[in-house]
DNA sequence: TTTTATTATTAAACCGGTTTAATAATAGTT
DNA sequence: AACTATTATTAAACCGGTTTAATAATAAAA
């Protein structure tokens, strides 16, 4: 392998000044500039990235942490990937993919050679929030941190204003009885939406019910159309809502299923809203999903504009808001009870 | 920071005592090693990953390149991605996500921090593998490389294999005018599938037509759905097919909704089957798609375990085959056709 | 007790790049 | 021509860990 030693005799400077013409800190003549270059290019010399690293105390090199192992990756989850390596990719950085392997006796290995971290779907008092902070390392959330955490940087949708304007759309196409099929209790977004929906309610004056909001949980089902199959099937047994809000469309998946098997029609007799948009899904599914589109892809790159501002002592902003979008398509209706 | 010198330091050892006491590869006594790990703990030592890298010349972490930043990414990269992450976490390797910037000038760059590469998508005549090569970095493909190629390393589906099954299976229910919505020109697997295609014809003494397979034009059709749904629109001007094998379940979605426009019900007038398995698409989609399970999953983790043993001397595999297997929903029937 | 073999530990070199203080070369001013 | 200022380049230290050759300590055999 070479090295910048080999190209350094061969250009007869020293290592000090093939360096110099690289990192262009330091004035070199544009004769030597360009004899080594030409003997760089010669022997295909590519710096060694340990070395640089070790030198500079950088590694140039951003951390994405996606949820734990053990539970499937969704196509939100691989837009906000695209939107990080997007970014990185463009500002020259490199994006080092980590699932948390829970339980991991980290003890033996290496500090992950990267600058900053980015985290996504963090848990309520996430323990790697702690490290982080020890340690010193930068990072940025996806995803609202907790009310007392008032340092952490983090990229958001507005979670408590477009679930708002949901309940609304749906209060204003008559709907009165509406379930809330909401994310995992104890997660922020859970939370904000919660609130959203609460909002709504208040807003034209009728009476919010806390029994209409559900959380996932995710220890009861394998995934989210299960949660969305589910819940309809138990809850129609109790009320009969007219409209439903899915967390995920994957969610909405499980309720069109359930609506099928109860001889449901989608919208006439239930309106659906899904609180994402895989537009693969919302587009092909029968009818057409309503659903809010988050720009997945846009939060992962603002959360790396922000991690890679801080790691350049440039300024960056303590919180960046996405607004999400309404995208309304096929599966609500106005709904003819009068109550 | 906490380095090997404060922890030896405190211990009242070597530098490479401390080392040794981790890499456990001298005699270090039970007494020392006790001592040594008490401090590292409560100093919170964690070894720096460029030194290390630097000494040992090895990185422990694995490159994953993906398609170009313009395509976008689907539910198979994603598994891939799992599988590879999965394996190389369960061994103790990092993956460094890439994702080829088309135009970029690498001069400037160091060398990737990668010990091997698994490349996804390889183009015919791939410029990355010649650089591989010339670096003597050791890479595996997901995909089967070029026939004049004998020396990669690849993990790949049976495809010649598992579209003669489903030419097969079409025509013992009774198709005979088929449509094949093939891959890209030019990809070995789109030469792969033809192959199974012509057998299955052969197989049953039927005349195989080269005009019944079509290639995708990725820069005609801006996505597989639109690929799946001008093409039948085009196509069914000319021949009345009863059946069409579709690249991906995107296609077929395209394929479903250029039937829905042309009033042809599937499957009563045209059976359809999809050589991928977004489950979450095939289930929810009516009628529910027949497809091919590719066990994405599965590929990324046998291309990870191929390259680890390569860069750990160990025995390792020219390629790996995983077999897909036929998942017959509803989206077939047998024809009444008789010709 | 002496000698030999084995185990435990060390100092220093090494990995390949960056940076710093020092020096040399060049250009401009007096 | 001599002096001063500016530009260009160098040798060596440094980054933090691993490895090697050498040495010290301990155990076993004669």
């Amino acid at each position: 392998m070479v090295t910048i030693a080999d190209v350094a005799k061969q250009a007869g400077v020293s290592k000090g000044t093939v360096s110099s013409v690289f990192s262009k800190k330091r004035p070199i003549s544009a004769e030597v500039t360009e004899r080594v270059l030409n003997v760089a290019k010669e022997l295909n010399y590519v710096p060694n990235h340990a070395a640089r690293s070790l030198a500079t105390k950088k590694n140039m090199i951003i951390g994405l942490k996606m949820p734990t192992l053990d539970t499937e990756l969704s196509s939100f989850d691989l837009k906000v990937i695209n939107g990080v390596v997007k970014k990185c990719t463009e500002i020259g950085y490199r994006v080092l993919l980590d699932r948390v392997y829970d339980g991991e006796d980290t003890a033996l290995f290496s500090r992950d050679p990267v600058d900053g971290v980015i985290l996504l779907n963090p848990k309520e008092q996430d323990p790697r929030i702690v490290q982080y902070k020890q340690l010193n390392l930068p990072y940025v959330l996806i995803g609202r941190p907790n009310n007392e955490d008032v340092e952490t940087k983090y990229v958001d949708n507005n979670n408590i204003e477009i679930v708002k304007e949901v309940g609304e759309f749906l209060i204003e196409s008559g709907h009165k009885d509406i379930l809330f099929l909401n994310a995992s209790y104890g997660m922020t977004v859970a939370e904000d939406r919660k609130e959203g929906f609460r909002r709504a309610f208040e807003n034209f004056g009728l009476h919010f019910l806390e029994e209409n909001v559900i959380y996932n949980d995710q220890e009861k089902y394998k995934n989210g159309s299960d949660y969305g199959f589910y819940t309809l099937i138990e809850t129609v047994k109790e009320k009969k809502y007219t409209a439903i809000i899915a967390d995920t469309d994957r969610v909405a998946l499980g309720v069109l299923r359930a609506a099928r098997e109860l001889g449901m029609d989608i919208p006439n007799d239930l309106s659906l809203v899904a609180l994402s948009n895989n537009e693969t899904l919302a587009l092909e599914t029968t009818p057409q999903l309503t659903s809010i589109e988050l720009f997945p892809e846009k939060l992962g790159e603002e959360a790396a504009e922000i991690l890679i501002n801080v790691l350049n002592d440039q300024l960056a902003p303590r919180h960046k808001m996405i607004p999400a979008k309404l995208v309304v398509r096929d599966s609500c209706r106005k709904t003819h009870l009068i109550r």
